[in-house]
DNA sequence: ATTCTTGCAAAGCCTTTGCAACTGC
DNA sequence: GCAGTTGCAAAGGCTTTGCAAGAAT
């Protein structure tokens, strides 16, 4: 959507199939799941379970809210997905074909903005040296206004004292 | 705990009832609130509503679970305390005289780690430049495993190898 | 006296799980 | 055919809420 993809040599779902036969007990790639990966990487955006699972319903693909959940925890261990706890709710995106980026929140319209800062990583790298810390992921969510909620805003106020 | 407190000239106390009584309607602050704000501001460390339920009804504090819920939205509101969440769950740590800072949490022992890093803000003021951004919060947290788990762990490994 | 707060228990959300039927390998 | 997966519905955490009784101003 914002940022540019990354080249990959895999298909996400060949990916995953990949994921699911290096398994200590190989673990089996079945209709729902592949109906459910291609559903996922065929628009990039963030969702949660309960949206993905409206979303799916409607475009009928048949899956049970069992399964969905089941699967997104393997795609999140495979390395497809990523995890986003914003609030307490939790946000998938795909991590896979997509570049590292932190976020935006919008507080007004749950709006989801990606941007790319690479003094992040210094600060993670020299944190974790410090502290003598094995970083194995991160979250940096900087919630606000977007620039359209903050403008309608601004207009509203503007009125208001008319 | 880790980093040096914020000298403040009102006590948490004074500052919550200065708050409840600036709202619109005016609200009131009741023995439990105090009882709770007391507790919450004699420790200082991170926590969830359960476990402070858990510990002030160790301590024989006599305070209802939704009056907790109800209380701790209020402390926020009035910039008392914060919230962080951490994968799906929600904790709180002191916000009113402790400096900004930012997160390690330990995915092994859950423990929390603080640090500071004044680049986050260059960062956060940037990123909000460009995007026409109004920020209202941010949260940064890095998760993964602290010198203790992570020697524990290899030591492990080192035994399983002999 | 009025209006806000409390405690309780019930309801709500989101997520996980036990189990019998089913299916990929 | 065996072992892993599905769907269902029930159960699990955590949090919120309706309401009558109680407390602060």
């Amino acid at each position: 959507m914002s940022l540019p993809r990354i080249s990959v040599s895999q298909s996400p779902e060949s990916k995953f199939q990949e994921f699911l036969r290096s398994r200590p007990k190989s673990q089996r790639y079945t209709d729902q799941q592949r109906e459910m990966v291609r559903f996922i990487f065929e628009r990039h955006n963030h969702f949660d379970a309960e949206q993905l699972i409206d979303d799916m319903k409607r475009a009928k693909c048949s899956i049970s809210r069992a399964t969905v959940y089941r699967t997104l925890k393997k795609l999140v261990e495979a390395g497809l997905l990523r995890e986003l706890n914003v609030g307490p709710r939790t946000f998938y995106e795909h991590d896979y074909g997509y570049p590292q980026h932190e976020h935006l929140y919008c507080q007004q319209c749950q709006k989801m903005i990606e941007f790319q800062a690479d003094e992040i990583n210094k600060v993670i790298e020299q944190v974790c040296l410090e502290h003598n810390f094995q970083t194995q992921g991160h979250t940096f969510i900087i919630r606000g206004l977007c620039s359209d909620c903050n403008r309608a805003r601004v207009n509203k106020r503007r009125l208001d004292l008319i």
